[in-house]
DNA sequence: TATGAATGAGTCTTCATTCAT
DNA sequence: CATGAATGAAGACTCATTCAT
C-alpha cells in the first residue's frame, strides 16, 4: 500500500511537471493533472495539499540542489583563493549553475519563467538578496585579508552580478539549440569578461 | 462629447494601468478596470478593442520612445567613438535606458515582468535579439576600423549581454528604494566594470 | 439629400444581405453590418426601426415575387387545363418557382434556412397553409368540372405536396453544384413523377 | 451517491430537452437549464462536457434507433420484394419512420428543426446523402434482378425523395393535431401516389 | 441626418477546493 | 485511500437598441 501510494504521488508529479512546463504554474489545470495522471481529482488532495504544494514539491529537488550550492559557499575557503584568476566566489557559484542546469533544465525554466501566482514567484528576488548579503561577507573577508582591495562596491551593484547569473541561466535554459561546446565557450568568455571587471572595479 | 470621449479613454486607460500593475496582465479583470474607472464594462468596448489593444495603449507611450532609442543607433555615428571609454554603442544604450527609466518606471514593470498573456509577452526576447544582431553589425564596423581588436565573441555572448541591460533596467525599476545618486553611483560601477570586460574580449 | 439616403439605405441593404447569409438572422451582428456599409452603427436606425426590419427588406422582392406568384393562382383559369397532362396549378405552381430560383437564389437560402428568430421564421409553415387551402380550392372548381374524378385527398395530404415544392426549392438553392440542364431534367422527372401520383390518387 | 449521479443526469437531461424544446439549441441557455433542473450551473459540467454533449445525449436515443433502421437495410433482402406494390426499400423506409415517429415526436423536432449551432446540425443533409446511396445502390440490384425496368434516374431526384421523407416527418411532427388514423389515412395516399410515379419513372 | 456614448443582461465555460460517503 | 458531487465566483466579450447632441 505504502508503495502504491509513492506511485500515485510520483505519477501526480510527473504529470504536474508536464503541466506546469506546458501552461506555467498560474494556467495549469488541477483538472488536467488529474486526467493526465489518471487519479481522481479529488483524490490528489489526498497526496497534496493544493496545487501550490504540488509545484513546490516538482521544484524541491532543484531548490534543495540550490540550497546545498549557497550552503557550501558559506565557509570562507574561497578566500584563500587567487582573486587575479577568480577561482573566487562568483566562479564557483557559476560552475554549480552550470552542473545545476545540466540536471535541471526543466524545473531551472519554471522556476525562473513560469512559476507566477505561486509561492515561489518571488525566487529570483529571495535568491538574489540572499546572495547578495553572502557577497559582501565574502568580499568583507576578503578585505581582512588583501587590505590594499577596493571593496566598496555598491550593494546594489553586487545585487545587480548575482541577478545576472540568474539572467545568464535564465538565457541558456531557453536557449535549447547551444550545444555544450557554446555552452562552456561562453562560459569562458563570460568570467574572462567578469574578472577583468571585478579587478578593475576593486582596483588590483 | 468628443472632449468627453478623450477624457473616458484617459480614464480607462488609468484605470487599467493601475489594474495590471497590480495583477499584471493576465490576472487583470476587466469588471474591475470597468468599475475603476466607472465606466460600463460593456462600454469599454466602445473605446478599445480588447484587453490586449488596452494593454498595449498604456505600454505605447513608452514603446515608442524604444523604438526611438534604438533606431538612432543604426547609424554609424558611434564607431568613430574612442573604444576605450566605451563611449560607445553600450554606453549610449545604457544612457537612453536611464532617461526611459526616468520617465516609465511603472510602464517597465509592466513591459517586463507583467506582460505574460499580453501580445507583449515576448517584448525581451524580441529586444534582445534585435539588439544582439545590431551590436553585432557595430562590432563589424568596429572591425573594419580598428583591424587590430578581437571581435570573435560568440553570438550567445552578445545576446546575454543585451539580456543584461534588461536585467538591469528590471532590477533598478523593482528598487524603488534607490535615489538618483544610487543609481548614478551604480551606473558608474556598471559602465567601468563593462568597460574592463569588453577591452580583455576584445583584447584591445 | 434623398438620392444619398436612398444610397445608403441600399448599401446597408447589401451588407445586411451579405451579413444575413453569412451567419443567418439571429447569429448577423448589426456592428458587422454597420461595419460593412461603413454606415454608423446607431445611423442604421435612422433608416431602419430594426434587424428585423432589414432583414425584412431584404428579402421583400423575394417575398412580393412570391405574393405575384400564388395571386395569380388565385383566378379559376387553371381548372380549364388538362389534368391528365398536369398543366395544371401544381405544374405551373414549379414553373413559377423555377423562376424565382433563378432570381432569388441565395434570398430563398435566407428565407428557407436562415430566417430563425426573425419574424419571417415561419414563412414556410404560412405559405404552405396558405397555398394548402387553395389548393383545395382548386380541387373543388376541378370536381365540378369534373365530377368523376375523386378529390377525396385528405388535407394533410395536400399540405405535404406543397411543403415539397418548398423542399425540392430549398434542395435545388442548396446544391450550388446543379448545372441548369441538371435542374430542367430532375424537373422533367420530378413532374412525371408527381403526375403518375396524382392520376392514381385522383382515380382519372 | 452513485444511484444519485444517474438521477442527476437524468434531471439535467430532462430540464435540458425542455430548454431545446423551447429555444433551439443555439438559444438555449445553459443557466436556465441549470436553474429547472435544480443544479448549480458549473456542476453540470461535472456530467456533461459541454452543452452539445447534453444536445447529443438528449438525441442519443433516437439517433440509435435511426441507425438501427437504415443498417438493416443494408441487407438486400428487400430486392427480391415485388415493386409494383412497393413493398420496398422506400416503403420500408417510411414505415420504420412511422414507429419511430411514434416515440421519439419531440425529438425529432429538435434534430430536424432546432438543432442549428450544434454539431447535429447537418443531420439533414447528412442522412439524405447516406440514404442517396444506399438507394441507388438499391436500385442496381433491382436493374440486375428486373433488367427491363429503367434505372436512370438523376441521382438528385434520388437525393430529393430521400429528402422529401425528411419533410414528411417533419410535418407529421410539427402537426400534434394529427390523429393516428390521420397519419395511416395519409402514409396509404402518400404510398399510393409514391408506387404510381416510381412506376412512371421505372416504366414498368 | 449623423454620431459617439451608453446600457445591462447575456453567452459558455473553467477554476481550485471541499465534503460526505 | 478513493470517489462523485457540489460550489460560487470568475473569465472576456457581444448583443440590439436608445439617446442626447
Amino acid at each position: 500500500m505504502q508503495v502504491q501510494k509513492t506511485n500515485i504521488r510520483q505519477t501526480i508529479l510527473q504529470s504536474a511537471r508536464h503541466e506546469f512546463l506546458e501552461h506555467g504554474f498560474k494556467d495549469a489545470s488541477m483538472r488536467r493533472i488529474a486526467k493526465m495522471s489518471s487519479v481522481t481529482l479529488s483524490n490528489i488532495y489526498n497526496y497534496f495539499k493544493n496545487k501550490d504544494e504540488i509545484f513546490y514539491e516538482v521544484l524541491r529537488p532543484l531548490l534543495e540542489t540550490f540550497e546545498k550550492l549557497t550552503d557550501e559557499h558559506n565557509s570562507g575557503d574561497y578566500v584563500t583563493t587567487d582573486v587575479f584568476t577568480m577561482k573566487s566566489y562568483q566562479r564557483e557559484m557559476i560552475d554549480g549553475l552550470m552542473i545545476i542546469l545540466g540536471q535541471y533544465r526543466a524545473e531551472l525554466k519554471l522556476l525562473l519563467f513560469q512559476a507566477s501566482g505561486s509561492s515561489l514567484e518571488n525566487f529570483r528576488d529571495t535568491f538574489t538578496d540572499s546572495q547578495t548579503i553572502k557577497s559582501q561577507e565574502y568580499m568583507l573577508l576578503m578585505k581582512q585579508k588583501y587590505p590594499e582591495i577596493n571593496t566598496n562596491v555598491s550593494t546594489f551593484f553586487i545585487h545587480i552580478m548575482t541577478s545576472w547569473l540568474l539572467t545568464v541561466v535564465g538565457e541558456i535554459v531557453t536557449h535549447d539549440e547551444l550545444s555544450k561546446n557554446d555552452i562552456e565557450h561562453f562560459v569562458s568568455e563570460f568570467v574572462a569578461f567578469s574578472n577583468a571587471g571585478w579587478k578593475r572595479l576593486m582596483q588590483v
